[in-house]
DNA sequence: CGTCCGCTTGAATAGTTTCAATTGAAGTGG
DNA sequence: CCACTTCAATTGAAACTATTCAAGCGGACG
C-alpha cells in the first residue's frame, strides 16, 4: 500500500503533509483495511442499515441521497475524490442516507471498529476526521441556502459552479472541462427542482454561454461569471486542517 | 463549577455518564473556560469572522443563519440546550454562519485553542465532539430533504414536529406545550417559504387541530398525527455516543 | 428491429410569491 | 392619558415561477 496510490485519501494525504514518526505511520496503514473497486451504478450503503465500514473516495464519482416513502428523492451531495463517506454510520450506528457510485469507483476502506482506536492512538488523525466532518457540514449549509433561498436559475448556476470548482480542485479540470457523469434528474434532485424545469434552465445557461453540460462533461468558460449569477461569496473552503 | 449547573452541556454530560478517573475529570474542567449569559436579540458570532470560542447551550433558545448579499436569509437550525455551536470556526478558521440568541441564553464557553489539547489528552471527549458534529450533519440532511422535496404544508408540519420533539427531549414539554419564541419570519426563513405562505399554512394546521403556535408557545396535541402528515420516518437520532 | 433510457419540448395547472393594506398589542414621549 | 410609532400577525388579490402531464426524439443495446 504505497503512498502514491492513496494520494487522494484525505487520511493518508494529511499523513504525508504532517510528517509523523514511523510508529504512527505504521498504525495509520493498519487502520486502512483495504481498497475496494465498485462498478458504475452500484449502491454502497443503504439508509437505515448499519455499515461496518467507512470509505474514502480515491477515484470516480458518486452521490449521497435520501429517499422519502412516496419515492421523492433528495440528493445530498455529489461525492468526489478525497471525500469521506459513512462517518454517520460509524458514529451514530446506522447510515442516514444511501450512497451510489455514478461511475466506476475505487475506494479506501476502513473498519468502523478501528475508528475509536484511531481516536485513542492518533489524535492528529482524529482531528482530521473532525475537520472533514466540519467541511461536510459547511457544504450542507451552503446547499441549504441555495435550495431555500435561490431561484431555479441561481440554483443551477450555483451547482454547476460548485461542482466545477470542486472537481478542478482535485485536478480533473482540462481547459475548463470537467467530468460530469450524473443525469439531469440527479441535478434536479439535488436542487429540489423538477426534471423539466432543470432541463430548461440548463438550456438557458447554455444559450447565454455560461455553462455547457453534455455527454458527461461540463464546460465552464468563465467560472467567475457563473458564480456571480449564482451569488456565491466564498469560492471554496480551505483544503487542509489548520493545526 | 459543579456538575449540576452544567448538566445540559454535552461535553460535561458525557463525563458524568462515562465515569473517568480524577485526572481526566480535572482536565475537562480546565477545558471549560467559563460561562456566559447573553440577552435576547444579541448576535453571538458573525459569518466570516474568526471566533476564538466554542459554545455549548446551557439554557435558552437561539438560531443559526446565513445571509445572502441581497438580504435573503436562510435559517440553518434552531439552537436548543445541549447544542454545540462554533465547531466550524474552531476547526476551519472562521464561522460559516451567524448565531443569534432568540431568548436570553446561558452558555458554556470553551477556548478554540484548547480543542487541540482536548484531542491529544482526551480521546473520549474528542470522539464525543465528532459525534456531535455527525448529529448536526444528520439534522442538516433531514432539513435539506424537507426543503428540497416537501410541500409547504409538509414542511411546516415537519418543522413543528421536529422542534416539539427536540424541546421535549430536553425536558421543556409541559403537557404537549413547549416554548417556541421565534417569529413566523424565522420559521419561514428556515423552511425556504415566504412569510405570507407560512402564516397561511400555520393557520391551516391550527384549523385542523394539528398544532397551535401562539404567544411564544407551541401546542401539539398529537405528535404522531403531525409527524405522519410531515412524512417523518425516524423520530430523533440517538442521544449519546455509542462507545 | 424493437425496447429502454435520458434528453427535449409544449401546454395546462397548481403552488407559492409578491404587493398592498389592516389589525392589534406593546412601547414612547409629550 | 393620549397620540404616535413600531413590530408581528393577518388578509385578499394579482402575478409568476415551477410542476405536472403528455408526447416525441435519438442513441445504445440486446
Amino acid at each position: 500500500m504505497d503512498q502514491v496510490r492513496c494520494a487522494q485519501c484525505p487520511l493518508r494525504k494529511f499523513e504525508i503533509f504532517s510528517g509523523f514518526d514511523e510508529d504512527e505511520l505504521e498504525f495509520t496503514q493498519s487502520f486502512k483495511a483495504g481498497e475496494m473497486a465498485v462498478e458504475a451504478g452500484s449502491t454502497l450503503m443503504l439508509e437505515g442499515q448499519p455499515s461496518p465500514q467507512i470509505f474514502t473516495v480515491l477515484e470516480g464519482l458518486g452521490l449521497r441521497y435520501k429517499i422519502l416513502e412516496c419515492g421523492r428523492r433528495q440528493v445530498l451531495n455529489f461525492a468526489m475524490p478525497g471525500d469521506l463517506i459513512g462517518l454517520h454510520a460509524a458514529v451514530m450506528g446506522e447510515m442516514g442516507h444511501s450512497f451510489e457510485a455514478t461511475t466506476a469507483m475505487r475506494l479506501c476502506v476502513f473498519n468502523r471498529a478501528d475508528l475509536w482506536r484511531l481516536y485513542r492512538q492518533q489524535p492528529a488523525r482524529a482531528y482530521d476526521v473532525t475537520w472533514l466532518a466540519a467541511v461536510e457540514e459547511h457544504f450542507l449549509g451552503e446547499t441549504l441556502v441555495a435550495i431555500g433561498r435561490r431561484s431555479a436559475l441561481e440554483r443551477v448556476a450555483w451547482a454547476l459552479a460548485r461542482v466545477h470548482a470542486r472537481l478542478a480542485a482535485v485536478g480533473l479540470d482540462r481547459n475548463g472541462l470537467v467530468p460530469m457523469p450524473w443525469r439531469q434528474q440527479d441535478l434536479a434532485d439535488a436542487l429540489g427542482l423538477s426534471l423539466v424545469h432543470t432541463n430548461k434552465t440548463l438550456q438557458r445557461l447554455r444559450r447565454e454561454g455560461l455553462a455547457r453540460w453534455s455527454d458527461g462533461a461540463l464546460l465552464v468558460p468563465d467560472r467567475e461569471a457563473l458564480a456571480t449569477l449564482a451569488g456565491i461569496e466564498s469560492p471554496l473552503p480551505p483544503r487542509r486542517p489548520l493545526i
